[in-house]
RNA sequence: GGAGGAAUGGCAGAGUGGUCGAAUGCGGCGGUCUUGAAAACCGUUGAGGGUCACACCUCCGGGGGUUCGAAUCCCUCUUCCUCCGCCA
């Protein structure tokens, strides 16, 4: 949610900016700041009623005092008459309140300066590419029969437990994957990030800070009858940790790296792009946030994108970077960069990472603020970025590193697998 | 799950119908004193809306109600504490 203030002072840039996400926002925000008008005058209404009230009130506590129970009893009488246009004037109140905070819901963030115009994840940007796609042995295979064939994943299994989507790791599967939970953490540590366990449920408030209500409400498994919500990404619960808080600036910034499964319940998506772990219900993630100075934000950002590249790199997976346009940027950010994995066998790139600046748009929500000394507290900035998800750097490595006889695994993992190789 | 108690400002803790956004202590900030620091003393110190700035309005866990008037009374929800039961 974009803050008010900022709408009133540069509505016109807004739109200009909004334009690249291919959004007509001139109508929206002329209804926004119409409705804030509106609200405002009701408000600046209701506050003399209530004032005029509150004297009176006053007044009738002399006058009981006193002993002139008669006129009180006059000043009573008035009293009641403002009240009931008090009340009118509250229901108005609410209903302009409602209607701009669901207007200001439906805007998107305003895409950054350096945000490409475009349409989808065609006109995405590259901005940086490392590593070798490697040239695969003859009879090289897609990460799903190398899981198979290997009995490190079993995809069948998971589909009798619970659905397609939900993949059972097994033997050396499982010991990879927790090797490379343990590597991601132990690097976001090393690089400042403060290790935190959340939950893995989350309430609608801490579904409404981050921004996945009221709109992507049928991305999020629900579980009714308590009205919590399975999240999709760590960054929900551990955003969520700052939801009214007021930060002195000395603190700044905050940096943490959260481990968690993720759900999503990705309707409407099957087909051969989402084979084996390329898209799933149920993945593993680590997650890095930061909460933020203003000023210092965008210089985070491309130092969170260092950081995952280093991932990467010390994985020695080929990977490109991307910045995303605006018609692909998410609802929420401001600027996102998006990490690819080059997938050998099936010939594709993964995304593996999205890196996102989010500006005031989540901190406005969360009412995560700052102060300076004894200034007004403002708003902060928050960012995520994941570092990393799982599924497709494994299906990366199970590809980029198959070999005649079996799967290498990278260098800097053995410490944490004990094994060098998968052989069946 | 059952029975009781509680929820007030950064923290602790007063306040049981009016002049209470709220005593007091601690903490924070500014100052006096000091070579400097500590101590002591003085001042200041919640958030939001609104305004050029004031005024003014709202907020004492959330929501609703009683009353001219609610932190204070009633209902309800949530959370925490104590006891009992169950349990990884």
């Amino acid at each position: 949610m974009l803050p008010l203030q900022l709408l009133r002072d540069e509505s016109e840039r807004i739109a200009q900016a909004l334009a690249k996400r291919g959004l007509d926002a001139g109508p929206m925000l002329g209804e926004i700041l119409e409705l804030d008008r509106e609200r405002r005058k009701l408000q600046a209404e209701l506050d003399e009623t209530l004032a005029e009230a509150n004297r009176k009130s006053k007044e009738i506590g002399e006058l009981f005092k006193t002993g002139k129970a008669a006129q009180a009893q006059e000043l009573k009488e008035e009293s009641g008459r403002l009240k009931e246009r008090s009340k009118t004037l509250g229901e108005a109140l609410n209903q302009a309140a409602e209607a701009l905070q669901e207007a200001l819901y439906q805007l998107p963030n305003v895409p950054h300066q350096s945000v490409p115009a475009g349409q989808d994840e065609t006109d995405n940007e590259v901005v940086g590419q490392g590593g070798t796609k490697p040239v695969l042995p003859e009879g090289a295979l897609p990460h799903w029969e190398l899981a198979g064939k290997h009995d490190l994943i079993d995809f069948e299994l998971g589909v009798k437990v619970t659905g397609a989507g939900f993949p059972v790791y097994k033997g050396k599967g499982a010991r990879l994957q927790r090797a490379l939970i343990q590597f991601f953490l132990d690097r976001n540590t090393a690089a400042g990030y403060t290790e935190v366990q959340v939950p893995h449920l989350v309430n609608a408030d801490s579904g409404y800070g981050t921004g996945q209500l009221p709109d992507k409400e049928g991305q999020m498994y629900e579980v009714q009858v308590d009205g919590l919500y399975l999240i999709p990404t760590a960054e929900v619960p551990v955003t969520n940790l700052f939801r009214d808080v007021i930060l002195s600036a000395d603190q700044l910034p905050v940096c943490y790296t959260a481990y968690s499964p993720c759900f999503r319940r990705e309707a409407g998506s099957y087909g051969a792009h989402v084979r084996g772990l390329n898209r799933l219900h149920q993945f593993d993630k680590v997650e890095i946030v930061r909460v933020e100075h203003p000023e210092a934000s965008y210089k985070a950002l491309e130092t969170m994108v260092a950081h995952v590249k280093g991932l990467l790199e010390a994985l020695q997976l080929p990977y490109r970077i991307l910045r995303l346009c605006g018609g692909d940027l998410g609802f929420t950010s401001a600027l996102t960069y998006d990490f690819e994995v080059w997938s050998a066998a099936q010939e594709r790139w993964l995304e593996v990472s999205s890196v996102s600046n989010f500006e005031a748009f989540q901190a406005n929500r969360l009412k995560l603020r700052y102060r300076e000394g004894n200034d007004k507290p403002q708003l902060a900035h928050t960012l995520n970025g994941s570092a990393l998800a799982l599924p497709r750097v494994l299906a990366g490595i199970l590809e980029n590193y198959q070999d005649e006889t079996g799967i290498r695994i990278p260098e800097v993992l053995v410490p944490y697998t004990g094994f060098d190789r998968i052989d069946s």
